[in-house]
DNA sequence: TTATTATATCGTAATATTGTAATATAATAA
DNA sequence: TTATTATATTACAATATTACGATATAATAA
């Protein structure tokens, strides 16, 4: 049907499986490591970073944008971009509980 | 055109993104999350845990082995699961080194 | 052998995603 | 005002995902 069934999931799991949708395009990976590699905010040429047209990729900085992922503010007539800290942040806190929990157990 | 393309992007991005995209539905967040609950790995009754109908669960399971994000062992007429470490130690690897890249630049 | 039980696969309907051309918007420049 | 430039939105085609009934497979039990 196409139709998760979210509504059988707590709020967390699909806020965590949305995150993890946001990221589970290569595109949207790309643009990630490029704001990273850059050393500061980048004002306006993302598109020209990408193998990609100018609407797909404004489709992807928006899903990134959906989920908290990167900022983006407005400069003039580009945007300026930017990764959010905090929600990385949050990841790889979540991640570091999943691998501590499995540590005292398994297999 | 709904197919991405993925031969414009690197091995990694490629990889990362299939890693995410196998995190990206509420369904298999809450297998991660109940395989981590559990002291030990489960045989066989992932399917009562979820709500969704049997081949469904099997379908997801299925993307969370070829992910390499869970093992499955045949024990008699049972499969067990459990969550593999190494896969989770690197995704949180991954979001360290992120975090780290962060903290010296930005915003 | 014939159940029974657990899981996988097939087929298919409903919906979502990806990508782009065309077009719109919004800020500044001439 | 009319360009120009940067980004967003719309519309749509191609493909992917999600879910499940029906069925297959595979191990054990009776």
């Amino acid at each position: 049907m196409g139709v998760s069934k979210s509504e059988f999931f707590t709020e967390q799991q699909n806020q965590l499986a949305s995150l993890f949708k946001a990221m589970s395009h290569p595109a949207r990976i790309a643009i990630i490591q490029y704001l990273l590699q850059v050393d500061t905010c980048i004002c306006g040429d993302i598109v020209n970073e990408l193998p990609l047209a100018q609407p797909t990729v404004s489709q992807h900085l928006k899903e990134l944008k959906n989920a908290n992922i990167i900022k983006g503010t407005i400069e003039g007539t580009a945007i300026c971009y930017c990764l959010n800290p905090d929600t990385l942040k949050m990841i790889e806190v979540y991640f570091k509980g999943l691998t501590n929990q499995l540590q005292n157990k398994c297999c």
